[in-house]
DNA sequence: CGGCCCGCATGACAGATGTCATCGATTCCC
DNA sequence: GGGAATCGATGACATCTGTCATGCGGGCCG
């Protein structure tokens, strides 16, 4: 029997994960959460065997929660996710995601995926693998992409600034740079474009 | 026994949800589909009692199957969203669906709701209702929120003005009158803002 | 009919933004 | 130590954007 956490924000979605897996006979699940700090408390007191993860989960993301679960418990995470690109892969196989699923995937084969976690081995939508292996890694760098994140919600560049402790001047040149590698022609289409890629 | 057409453009959770309504002896569910326009067409072949539909599903989105499910065939329609904000409320009152269930509301409560629908009475979530009736409308004209619409994509002003048919100085104008009732700085915070009231 | 409001447009102007050349400080490597 | 590379910053300049005042035409209502 396999012993499992489900955390979700979304009360629908974590009620039907559970019904869809409380229909397999080795499944149970023994804690769920609707946020990523309550996940790692759960965990923490369940101790499950394994953790199903959503990765859009407030606060900050459930790439936190996964960090964390694995560092204190070292079980494997499972990550599903409505935003699968190749970058967010990238991100959750660096935090030692053993099972990355998009929520494209078909009902059907998460209870395989869940016994193929569990068993040692790894999980990766095939997809959204092959992409990441064809795609060019994101061009920007941590800079560029921290600010980028700041303009995503349509702040002025004083604001921008503030936030990162930079000069305007400076976070000008760093948006120009964003812009000419992604061909964008104001910030605001280069945040929109980096978001979409999964790369802030 | 209630017949049921789910559509929901998310695999995994599409199957969870079936599962879920699967345990309700007196549900059952006749057909399926990812997409808005399959939504339809598996509508017309099965003919069920009443329809869940992801209200977040291309092209377009759900709200044009539910009135088309709604005008074709005269059942209920419940349709389920991540983004419940009064004013996605109101379009979807206007166009007629029966109920309205934000994915945050308790999996064990949806049986209930479909079985409420089904018996020709309404199901709108109070807090969702109870903020739409103190919340003030949409300040926006028709014409602001089309170019806000337009804006959203991070595309600059020409643009936005080709694509309204609109001069650009018009357009400035527009935006200028938006962006002062919404008390945004630029209006690219103007269209976030706004997209996340459900106005766009 | 005449006034009035509204949608659309224009022009002018200040301030914000994008581009570019350059410079100081730090780090790394030979 | 010298030199190259990188990061952060500055200043100048052309453009873009937001604000405001204004004008034109077409409905609407007294």
């Amino acid at each position: 029997m396999i012993r499992l956490l489900l955390a979700d924000d979304e009360g629908l979605i974590r009620g039907a994960l559970a019904a869809l897996l409380a229909l397999e006979p080795d499944l149970t699940v023994v804690g769920e959460a609707a946020d990523s700090v309550t996940a790692v408390q759960v965990a923490l007191r369940e101790r499950p065997d394994l953790a199903v993860l959503d990765l859009e989960m407030p606060p900050g993301d459930g790439l936190r929660a996964a960090t964390e679960i694995r560092s204190k418990l070292g079980i494997p995470v499972v990550l599903v996710t409505r935003h699968a690109r190749p970058a967010v892969l990238r991100r959750a196989l660096a935090a030692g995601v053993a099972g990355f699923v998009p929520k494209t995937t078909p009902a059907a084969r998460l209870a395989e995926i869940i016994r193929t976690v569990h068993s040692g081995r790894r999980y990766v939508d095939p997809e959204i693998a092959a992409s990441a292996l064809t795609e060019d890694a994101c061009p920007l760098t941590d800079r560029e992409l921290e600010i980028l994140a700041v303009v995503r919600g349509g702040a002025p560049i004083a604001e921008v600034a503030a936030a990162v402790h930079l000069a305007p001047g400076t976070v000008r040149n760093y948006l120009s740079a964003a812009m000419a590698k992604l061909g964008a022609d104001t910030r605001h289409a280069a945040a929109h474009h980096a978001w979409q890629q999964g790369w802030i």
